[in-house]
DNA sequence: GGGCGCATGTAATGAGTTACATGATTGA
DNA sequence: TCAATCATGTAACTCATTACATGCGCCC
């Protein structure tokens, strides 16, 4: 529903084909959805045979065929339904890494330190892709600001953890 | 696999049947994962052929019997290993609500406007249910207050969009 | 010439949901 | 007695992923 959602408006915004489609949402709107080529190319045949968008053949020199993908009136009539319905409700994000949380205890201190500490480093590195595109994500300006304050309220949840909940070791500088 | 984490690490607390971990997930472990009911039994069921636990019937006077699960040494080792994993990565959460603000533009400003509202609104009755658990989430303390930062940026953030890129107006108090 | 990036797809598989089905207990 | 809650499960279906397959162009 919301894969729909974005591949609607991001047609709205400009033609395109596939492969530049899926490459805009695995980098500016990767906070949204972890959309994989061939679900991409399958959801596309499904908005076209729906009518909601069009596409058109085109080449590049001798390069094989490129399908550029189109919306249609009755595609941006799909496109402000759904936006409405999105921005109108909020819908809870799922965070599969804090599962582990729950049960920190279990490990010896230090250890729970070290990981959690692993864990920082990962997220910073996460955090430094959206960084990095911060100057220009044409397609996704709020999407990304959104990302980044949810970035910044992990990490600094994570340290505060670390720590009152898991005292104070030389470990981490 | 984190689901099976989830599994594995509540039972060990404390064996139990199949409807009482999905009632505890749905409550207090709602913002790791949205797991069904089908799907928790399936999941036991491919546990129990694993050896991770062991189920036994059980019968409460004349009540249908009930099939308690219990965690096997074997199922400890696995719930340790997934939990290290678990915790030493960083696993970026989905916002599949953030779809939406990339194309706020697009509709009258006073729309957006109202459209936010509702969906603070929305979050604001979600996070209440957070609230109400608050003082006693035996199963899951850090897990929910992971959920309530989370889920006070949220709010800060749809504000701030608000004031800041909708400009202002009378509708909201 | 060889490997990488562009560009598209198919097929097999798997994971998870919905809807359905059952049956007992408890409380209004 | 009727509805809700407890408790478990099956079957059909949808959705999405992985792995596979293809082929051109560009750069080293």
């Amino acid at each position: 529903m919301d894969r729909e959602l974005l591949l609607l408006g991001i047609l709205r915004r400009e033609a395109m084909h596939g492969y530049r489609l899926v490459e805009i949402i695995e980098t500016e709107l990767r906070a949204c959805t972890d959309l994989k080529k061939p679900t991409a190319y399958f959801l596309l045949g499904k908005l076209a045979r729906a009518g909601l968008v069009t596409r058109t053949r085109t080449r590049d020199g001798k390069r094989p065929p490129k399908w550029v993908y189109r919306l249609t009136p009755k595609g941006e009539e799909t496109f402000q339904a759904l936006l409405r319905k999105n921005l109108g409700a909020f819908m809870p994000p799922k965070f599969p890494g804090s599962a582990g949380l729950a049960f920190v205890d279990v490990l010896p201190p230090e250890e729970a330190r070290h990981l959690l500490a692993q864990r920082i480093a990962s997220l910073e590195a996460y955090a430094s892709q959206a960084e990095a595109l911060g100057n220009a994500a044409e397609h996704a300006e709020q999407v990304v600001s959104h990302e980044r304050a949810h970035l910044r309220a992990e990490l600094a949840w994570l340290k505060d953890h670390l720590n009152k909940r898991l005292g104070r070791a030389g470990s981490t500088a």
